[in-house]
RNA sequence: GGAGGCCCCCGGGCGUUCGCUCCUCCGUCGUGACGGAGGGGAGGAAAGUCCGAGCUCCGACGGGCAGCAGGCUCGCUAACGGCGAGGCGCGAUGACGCGACGGAAAGUGCAACAGAGAGCAGACCGCUCGUCCCUCCGGGCGAGCAAGGGUGAAAGGGUGCGGUAAGAGCGCACCGCCCGGCCGGCAACGGUCCGGGGCACGGCAAACCCCCUGCGGAGCAAGACCAAAUAGGGGAGCGGAUCGAGGGUCGCCCGUCCCGAGGUCCCGGACCCGCGAGGGCCGGGCGCCGUUCCCGGGUAGGUCGCUGGAGGGUACCGGCAACGGUAUCCGGAGAGGAAUGAACGUCCCCUCGCGAGAGGGACAGAACUCGGCUUACGGGUGCCUCCGCCC
RNA sequence: GCCCCCAUCGUCUAGCCAGGCCUAGGACACUGCCCUUUCAAGGCAGCGACACGGGUUCGAAUCCCGUUGGGGGUA
């Protein structure tokens, strides 16, 4: 059987749209493209994969682990969702959090969040 | 009504939609995914990592020293620095709370400054007597004293009476203290009916120390297993007894077991000499096969460890209680860049607003598992204490 | 996750183990004055700290307990 396509994969998030491993995510640092929003950092690597996949990550100078494991999730969420979804297919990105995001609350975490995952989609088909 | 104390309980409920994770069943490809159905899915502190255990590895263990920890008594417990009850001390008007609470009549040490004197002490101002000087005030010398003043955190019982030149447990009464007996209590300790002692023995052991008790180390990133590559590789062992250098583990030392180069004897030999008894020489063999162990090599990855356990609820029984026993019922997370989220409706509480309505609802997230402690935090029931007012 | 260590002026540090001499010392920095035509250097003076909360003691930066905040090790 082939692998599932993303008009397949729907609104879902398994573990094959997820970075999992060390290396996956020190590619993603040092060869993906930086997108900038406020408190947080995009980064954007290409593939060849059917599906867009994804990573968090969150400093502890952020908070407690309630804060941090909120960021996680809300970001998850968005990503799920996002529109931008389907022309990133094979994407890994890395969102990264810094200390001042503790400050962030859902609304405005979604409409950043949405913007950089729009620019990079738009970035990969017009490089 | 206001302040407080103690014990216990709860940690938002219901519904809809989209997702995540685990388990069971069914189906398809195929042995791991995918699809479907059903079910489970954070806490009272999950936290800090401060104690105590289970579990796993370090080969098993004993003794001494060192080190660390604990320290009123009796219980509870798998264990504890926890809990319960009791004793003593301190704090509070009180309910009640707090207590590193063994030893200073073993030794060593410490006590700045002040003060005459700080450890088997001391006489600065004083008090008294004698004597001398002096008109008086007062002063010198000798002797006795420590009541009063003063210093200090601390100055060798307190109050009163007697006593005296003035004084002093010098004597007496009461209080306190020490020793012994008696009584109550398992004990810590208490009582003070009894006897003895005029009182010596100050403080600090969260100073060294002494006494008693306990403790091996590491930690699930413990540890075990698996396919593949370097790699169809290399090395050692595969009769017994005895002696035994030495080696190996928990901070150090010693010892028992354990491992063990090698020696001796026994043993073996298809080799050499000899007719033979036997002697010599060689050997614990080489090659192949089998088997055990080590190196490679325990690294990245995967699987297991991984959740049913000193488990919880209820009833009865024993116990003041902590807790224990019996019966019965329940099945309560197991991830791995790490699952509980998002959106909405409604109910509950609080704040703002005339109102429609708006905003808010704490501390905080499992990572091997328990028992405690500590810290953070929202709310509630009950009982109790003190104060004010009313009847 | 687990195991350790540390905390003193704005910065770097001494004192802590054996408590009192601490009203906490030094260097650099900062402020003012002197010197100089001016600046620097130098001299004098000043400002400025024991992370927080309890306890032990007559007395705590020092000893003990707890909290908070930093740092390190470990695959």
């Amino acid at each position: 059987m082939p692998e599932p396509a993303v008009a397949i994969l729907g609104d879902r998030f398994p573990r094959a749209a997820r970075l999992r491993r060390r290396g996956e995510f020190d590619r993603c640092y040092r060869q993906g493209r930086r997108l900038h929003a406020g408190a947080f950092t995009l980064h954007a690597l290409p593939g060849a994969g059917p599906v867009a996949r994804l990573g968090t990550t969150v400093t502890r100078r952020v908070g407690g682990a309630v804060t941090r494991q909120r960021l996680k999730r809300w970001t998850r969420e968005v990503f799920r969702r996002s529109p931008s979804r389907a022309a990133l297919a094979g994407c890994d990105l890395v969102v990264h959090f810094r200390p001042d995001a503790a400050r962030l609350v859902f609304a405005e975490l979604q409409r950043e969040l949405e913007r950089l995952l729009a620019e990079a989609a738009r970035r990969r088909r017009t490089p």
